[in-house]
DNA sequence: TCTTATATAGAACGTACGTTCTAATGTCAA
DNA sequence: TTGACATTAGAACGTACGTTCTATATAAGA
């Protein structure tokens, strides 16, 4: 019944090394993750996780985890029951920043003040993803500069112009001038409840 | 004017690769990411970067994106001007992972399905973040059985019992039996607009 | 009990890693 | 042009890495 050692524990270890040394550690470390004192023990079980998928080697052959192990798993239905040991009715795993960030380089953070996109589930203290140096769709919310500040907006096409409308019947419509300065476009918005 | 090799380009040659390989690259790969013939001049580089404190060297000797390249930029406020080339008006840089998951373990995503916490700027298609194990306090939304259902509602305390509240008019108070199942407490919530 | 499979330990080995040195080349200002 | 400095190249070196082997201990089954 006590067997400190089996492949979840050193799954959860590895994982855990990985999070917050954001690389994989060495055999050498693995012994003391482990509590072994050989480096073919080492070996042994990393082969184990190999073999059912936890881990790979790349073209280097240096270890790697495999998407399965890394980010948080995505539950296929709740009516099917909760996931209450993982592993059962997981339908996906994603990492938050692949999902939500596909341009890492061209994207910023914002976060939102006022409820002029209240009726789009955006609200005050939200944090919105704005892709720079994209060209906005009809019905993107935008990013744009309104009298000297910049608010977010519903983009709208109409007719030859454009139309910048927020999710708030109290704010009016606007009907920029020329040049209207778009500072980005949302790809997506993120709230946090609690630490 | 034409420098190929220049700090930013180099960073952004090892971000790129760790974004792709989740590790850090060889002396000898970067001869290829660099396009330099000799691993001494990748260690000229290398040093430049230490120097700068885009890299470090974590007590094991071994390379680390140090925070400030990594995650994407959260900018103070957008009354000061956007971040045109990155580096100016930036407050802090954040990993969504990090930021939003705090016990990956015991966390996982559930994708939302009806209107039941609109008033809390919850809506369909939405994923939460649902952290297993967690009592609730006073407020908190969380997953909770109702009926043999599976429903996010607010955790409200009365007196000595406990009422869930939908964050909708519409759905009645719920005034839970004995055993209330909570299935986890909402922690945060993500939407994703465009690709 | 004996037998087999599983798990651990230790040591030895080849190699690729990062470091460091010397030297040559390019760049820019005086 | 000259000199100072920045950048590149190549080679040599020590070491720590992951691998592999043998041997022993533990657990499970017949």
């Amino acid at each position: 019944m006590k067997k400190t050692r089996d492949i979840k524990s050193i799954e959860q270890a590895l994982v855990a090394f990985y999070r917050s040394s954001k690389r994989m550690p060495t055999y050498t470390e693995m012994m003391d993750l482990f509590e072994v004192r050989s480096k073919s023990v080492v070996s042994y079980w990393i082969d184990k996780l190999i073999e059912k998928g936890i881990l790979e080697k790349d073209t280097q052959g240096f270890l790697k985890l495999s998407g399965i192990s890394f980010g948080i798993p995505l539950v296929g239905n709740v009516a099917a029951g909760l996931p209450v040991s993982a592993e059962e009715n997981i339908r996906d795993v994603v990492s938050m920043d692949e999902y939500l960030v596909a341009k890492p380089d061209s994207s910023f953070l914002l976060r939102v003040t006022g409820d002029s996109m209240i009726g789009a589930g955006i609200i005050e203290g939200d944090l919105v993803i704005v892709e720079r140096g994209r060209t906005p769709k009809n019905g993107d919310i935008v990013l744009a500069e309104v009298d000297g500040q910049w608010t977010m907006k519903y983009f709208r096409r109409q007719g030859r112009g454009v139309v910048l409308e927020a999710a708030n019947p109290a704010y009016p419509l606007i009907h920029p001038e020329e040049e209207l300065k778009i500072g980005g476009v949302i790809t997506a918005s993120v709230r946090k409840y609690l630490m």
